[in-house]
DNA sequence: GTTTAACCGAGACGGTACGTCCAGTCTTCCC
DNA sequence: GGGAAGACTGGACGTACCGTCTCGGTTAAAC
C-alpha cells in the first residue's frame, strides 16, 4: 500500500487527549490562582471549575505547579522580548518597564511570582523554572546589550550578564521581597544610572 | 541588654508558659524545614517532635509561619550588621558577602528564603516580614552609605535606597531565583562598579 | 493522697471517645442498609449521615462490614433466646417461627443477611461471624433439646447439634437461597415432622 | 436438543460477536474470582486479563454477575442430577453428598456460592438466580421422591417440595453460614433419618 | 472488487468512593 | 492556668473503578 504518512500508525483514540478538558484546566487554575491564591489553588477546585474530573488532571499534570507552568507557557516570551530602537538607553528602559509590568499587574505575573515562591521550598520546579523560561529570558534580556555591542555602542568584552542581572535583579527584588511599588521613575533611573555607567 | 535568661519570671507551670516547650517547637520547625522543606513542615510533625502537644503550638504561634519567623529571630541582625572598616568599598564587598553567605549557607538563611518563597502566596506574612525583617536590615544595609557620606566619600544628596537596592537585589535575584552560586567574585564585582560609579 | 480508683491513671481524653459519634455512626449505618441496601452503604454516606468525619468512622472501625458487626450487636441474643414452656414441640415450634420472623422481617435480620451475603466473599468475616455470634446461637438453638433430654422426653445420646441443624438449616435456606416464604404453618410442620421422628 | 455449536449462527464479523473474547472474558472472571474472591473481582481487571476492551464486555453484560451468571452456566445441571438407582436411600444418598462436593470443592460451586452472597445485597439477581438456576435445580432434587412415589416407595401424598428443602437446605446452611465441613457422614445420617421417617 | 456495517482494541472522559493526612478546635486530666 | 494527650469536624490528597464515549482497524457480507 502507500505510505500512510499521516497517523503514524495509532488507532483508536488513544491519542485523543481532549483539548476542551486541557484548555478548561489551565483556565480554571490561572483564575483560582488570582482569585484565591496559591493556598486556593487546590487539585479538587480546578477540577470542579474546569468541570473536570480530577482523574483527567491527574492523567496529564503530575501537580499544580506542573499545571502553573503550563498556563504559564509562553507568556514570558510573549510579553518579555525587548524591542529595538537603535539607543540602548531606550530598549532597556522601554523592556524594564514592560518586566515590572509584567511582574506586577499581569496575570502571567501572578503565575510567575507564584512559581517563583514556591520554587523556594522545591528545588526540582526551582531547576525546571531556570531550564525552561529562566534561561530563555535571560537570553533575551541580553538582547540590548549585544545589539549596542554590535552597534559599538558599548565595549565588546562587557560583561552582559552581569549588566542584565543588575537591572532585572533589583526589579525582582522590589517585586519579590520589598513588595516597592516598581515605577516607571524607578526602572528609568536604574536603567539611566548603568548606562551612565558603562558608556 | 545582657542575656537575660529569657525564662525567668514564670514560675513552675502555674504562672506562666513553658520555656523548654517554646525552644522545643522552635528547635523541631527548624530541623524539619532543613530536613524536609517547607513541604514537609508541619504543625503535627513540630508537635511530635518537639514531644510537645498541638493545642501548645496552637496556644502560643497562630500559624506555623510564625513559628519560623520566631525561629529566625534576630539571626539577621547578628550576622548582617555592617561593620565599619572607614572605606566604603571595603564596608560593601565585606557586607555583601555576608549576605550572600547567609543567604546561601546558613540555616536562618534557608528559614528566610522559605519565608520569602511563602510570603508570594500570604500577602500578610509579606507585610510582617517587611515590617518586622526587611525594614531592619534595610536600615543596616544604609549604614555604610550614610558613614561615607558623612566622611564626605560621598555625594549628600545620593538615592542610598537605591544604591542598597542595587547591591543587594542582584544578590536576591541570584539566590531567590536564578539559582546560581554567589561568589566572591560576583559581589566584589558589584561592590566595585557601584562605587566606582557613585565616586 | 487517696486511691484514685477511678481513672487508673490516664489523662486527657485519651480514652474519651465520643458515645454520640459511636451511635449515630450505628444508627445512620442501619439506617442506610436498610434503605438502600449493602451495595448503598459507603463509609462517606454513614460519615454524612451520621454527622461525623470520614477520620472518626476509620480511627474506630476498619471497615463498613465492622460496622455492621456491631450495629448488629447482641440482637441476636436478645430477639432468639428460645423461651421454656416444659414441651419440646411447643419451644421449637415457637422459636423457629421466632427465626423466621427475625431474619424476614427484622431490621436485625436485614444487617445478619448482608453479613452472611458478605461473608461468602470474605472468609476473615465469616470466621469472625461464626466466633462471634453463630456460635453462641448455635448454643442458644440447643436449649429446648437439651431440656427436653434432662426432662426424659428424648433420648440422652440424641445428636442435638444435628437436630438443630435441621430446623434452623431449612430455614436459612428459605431466607437466603430460594427466597420462599417462611410461613408459620412451614416451621410448624418442621417441627413436627422432627418431633415426631425423635419421640 | 444436542450440542449445535453455540455461534453456528453468526457470519463472521458482520453479524457476530467473537466467540474468542465471550470465553476469554468468562475464564478470566472465573480465573479471577476463584483467585482474589468477589472484591478482586473488577470490570476492568476482567478485561486486562482477557486481554479484552471494556466497552467489549459492558457490550454483551449488564454487569459482573451477569458474566458470573453467563460462566456458571449449566454447571449445576450437569454436576446435579440425581442417577436412578432403584433405591430412595441410595439415590439420595449419591445425590447429597454430590451437591457436597459441588459446594464445597467445585469452581461452580465457588462461584455459585459468590453467587448466593451478592444476591442478599441484590434483590435483581436474587430473582435471575432463582428463576434460572435454583427452580431447575429444585425439580431435578425432586427427581428420586418422584421416582419412589412412582415406585410405590412413598406414599402419594408426600411434600416432596418439603423433603427436598430439609435435605438440601441442611448442607446450604453449613456451606453458606456455619462453614462446618459437610462430610459423607453427616450428608448420609441427613438422609438415613429422613427416609427412615419417611417409610 | 469495492463498499459497508458491526465488532474489536484501546483508552480518555466525568464521576463516586476509597483510605490517608493534616488543619484547627475541643475537652479532659495532671502538675 | 499551662501542658500533654488525643478525639473531633472538615477538607484535600492521590488512587481505583465505574460506565460512557469516541477513535481507528479489521473483516466478511452485500453490492
Amino acid at each position: 500500500m502507500l505510505g500512510t504518512l499521516c497517523g503514524v500508525d495509532h488507532h483508536g483514540n488513544r491519542y485523543g487527549r481532549s483539548e476542551a478538558a486541557r484548555a478548561a484546566v489551565l483556565e480554571a487554575a490561572d483564575d483560582l490562582l488570582v482569585e484565591h491564591g496559591f493556598a486556593g489553588l487546590t487539585i479538587e477546585k480546578i477540577a470542579a471549575r474546569a468541570g473536570v474530573a480530577k482523574q483527567t488532571i491527574y492523567r496529564w499534570w503530575p501537580s499544580k505547579v506542573d499545571i502553573l507552568l503550563e498556563a504559564f507557557g509562553d507568556d514570558m516570551a510573549e510579553d518579555l522580548t525587548p524591542a529595538d530602537h537603535g539607543y540602548l538607553a531606550t530598549d532597556l528602559r522601554e523592556h524594564l518597564a514592560r518586566l515590572a509590568d509584567f511582574l506586577t499587574t499581569s496575570d502571567a505575573g501572578a503565575v510567575y511570582r507564584a512559581l517563583v515562591g514556591q520554587a523556594q521550598h522545591d528545588p526540582q520546579l526551582a531547576t525546571r523554572l531556570r531550564d525552561g523560561h529562566l534561561a530563555a529570558q535571560h537570553a533575551r534580556d541580553r538582547l540590548p546589550f549585544e545589539r549596542a555591542i554590535a552597534r559599538r555602542e558599548l565595549v565588546e568584552n562587557l560583561d552582559v550578564d552581569l549588566a542584565v542581572e543588575r537591572l532585572v535583579g533589583v526589579v525582582h527584588y522590589r517585586v519579590l521581597v520589598t513588595g516597592e511599588p516598581v515605577t516607571r521613575e524607578f526602572t528609568d533611573a536604574l536603567v539611566d544610572a548603568l548606562v551612565l555607567e558603562l558608556t
